[in-house]
DNA sequence: GGGCCGATTAGG
DNA sequence: CTAATCGGCCCG
């Protein structure tokens, strides 16, 4: 079977479809791999939950980059996410990447993340940055350009479930969190 | 400058 | 349940 990368034609779209398609895809910085098995959607308008609600700063990061850009920040003053900015012709936004299954370099996650087991490395949107060694380095980033990193879609399509985003205060009805059935990586069940 | 809040996590 | 910890935003 042959290994298909992301390409940027895959973030031309609109957030929440490239969120549920992102389910199942493998992502690597280094010698750290992982398949993604919980993503969740912003939407650059509309979204009261979405960093652009609120953000000048986030607004011109979507008009100023190129779909697939790395979207880092620092949450709660210690904690950073991992977005991938979505720029269909009509919606743009955000694909928040919250959890992933981990695959290789498992010994490096191990260390960065204070010697904790396989299922706890990457279940959670900032253990994954913690155990991939993401941070505000990475910031505004083009993963489909630079070296280290790599993207690539799962050889068949796994069983998506959708459900709630979490951790947000607005916008809690919209079932635009994703995730892979019957994985035991996820941050949270449906 | 000060106050408040947040797409979280680990520890009690 | 809460502390930790800081950039952005809203005031003044």
């Amino acid at each position: 079977m042959k290994l298909q990368s992301l390409d940027r034609e895959f973030f031309r779209r609109d957030p929440v479809s490239c969120a549920r398609e992102m389910i199942g895809c493998t992502i690597s910085l280094g010698v750290c791999c992982g398949r993604i098995v919980e993503t969740e959607a912003y939407a650059a308008v509309g979204d009261p939950a979405c960093h652009t609600w609120k953000r000048q700063g986030a607004r011109d990061f979507v008009d100023g980059n190129p779909p697939g850009t790395a979207y880092v920040y620092l949450n709660y003053g210690m904690h950073w996410l991992l977005n991938f900015l979505v720029k269909g012709e009509k919606e743009e936004g955000f694909v928040l990447i919250r959890a992933l299954e981990p695959l290789e370099g498992m010994e490096l996650m191990r260390e960065r993340r204070g010697g904790r087991g396989e299922k706890f490395l990457c279940n959670g949107p900032a253990k994954l940055t913690q155990a991939m060694g993401i941070t505000g380095a990475h910031h505004g980033c083009d993963p489909l350009v630079e070296k280290e990193w790599k993207l690539v879609f799962p050889s068949a399509p796994p069983k998506v479930i959708a459900s709630t985003r979490i951790g947000i205060s607005v916008a809690t009805d919209r079932r635009w969190r994703f995730l892979q059935m019957e994985s035991s990586f996820v941050s949270a069940p449906a």
